[in-house]
DNA sequence: ACAAACTTTGACTCTTGGGTCAAGATGTGA
DNA sequence: TCACATCTTGACCCAAGAGTCAAAGTTTGT
């Protein structure tokens, strides 16, 4: 019964994360997402009250799921050797799993006050998983940089248009160990 | 006649190029567009056989200008400071004159065959501008890459969405000067 | 001054999309 | 089987926005 109903949120929310990811938050219509469904638009109104709290849920949960798994990864490690890591996980799920997931996070200034503020919450606590290993890099003088938020944006720039022009592993290989030079780690190092 | 033509052209141009740079294609109207200039909706059709139409030759103008802009810089000095200028110049254009410029550029996806074509050459000439610095930086051995194409790209994708997070001439600078760590240079190295 | 060419208007059409809702369909539990 | 809760529907409302067009306004050349 409830456990129905999750099931059925959830589904909306998956075909909705997807949508608007492909074609930002103007250019998805409810019928498109209810198309995708195959119901009717008046179905989704019954489990959410406006196309805003729609999008907000939907973009929670793919923002959540995809900190969760990054935060999962394993902590052993050389700083350079779990950025490392770090960057190749993200970029393998954009790439892999939401390749258009980048306009949703990327275009926060389209979007309603309110979601904006949650957008900006969730990105926190997922710029905050490579924020430590930075820092802890930094300390440990392994890492240069010339300041770390442009460093951690630049990175994340990057990783979200990856979709874009990486299709391959090798390509996803290689863009990983071009942001590892942002921290001022070349390729071959082996810090 | 041809002339004022031209410029009344020019103009409308020039507003679209702004309010779609500020709030992308679909959050912006025709008569968004009409307003700002003064005029009424049914005019710009007189001009422009569509909206898209308008958009396209819209992106063209602001790429052309953009890319110009770039070109204007001085050709003297080493590839380290000529590549520092180039980054500074295009994110300060970035910041300052088209914020959601990146949001045009990603549109296109689903765009007629021979707007998206008109865009793709757009955005090559603007490429070949890093590249042939970025190249003879390597040729000269003054930069380090693993690959030139994820560089360019992590650069472009980084200075695209700066709007997002840079507004002063600090947050310029410090953000130029982050991604020359990508080419291997870094900050305090005047090479 | 006058006609021809050029430009602008504003009212109009049509479609799309957010949101509502009463009525029907599909469970679920006793 | 009956009653109650849980969905789902499709018709409907309203506003916004793309696109049209005849008529009015403005230039321009002669």
């Amino acid at each position: 019964m409830a456990r129905k109903r999750g099931q059925r949120v959830r589904a909306i929310l998956t075909a909705a994360a997807e949508l608007f990811g492909e074609r930002g938050y103007a250019g998805v219509s409810l019928e498109d997402v209810a198309d995708r469904l195959d119901v009717t638009k008046g179905s989704l109104y019954y489990y959410f009250a406006s196309k805003d709290e729609l999008v907000t849920a939907a973009i929670e949960t793919l923002g959540t799921d995809w900190t969760d798994r990054l935060e999962a990864l394993p902590v052993a490690g050389s700083p350079t050797e779990r950025l490392r890591a770090l960057l190749r996980e993200h970029i393998r799920i954009a790439v892999r799993e939401y390749p258009a997931a980048l306009r949703m996070f990327l275009v926060p200034d389209e979007w309603p006050e309110e979601q904006r503020s949650r957008i900006t919450a969730l990105r926190r606590r997922h710029d905050a998983v490579f924020r430590a290993v930075l820092e802890e890099g930094l300390r440990g003088g392994e890492f240069t940089v010339v300041a770390v938020d442009p460093t951690l944006q630049a990175m994340h720039a990057a990783m979200s248009q990856a979709p874009v022009w990486v299709h391959d592993d090798r390509g996803i290989d290689q863009l990983a160990d071009t942001l590892m030079m942002l921290v001022g780690v070349s390729a071959g190092t082996a810090a």
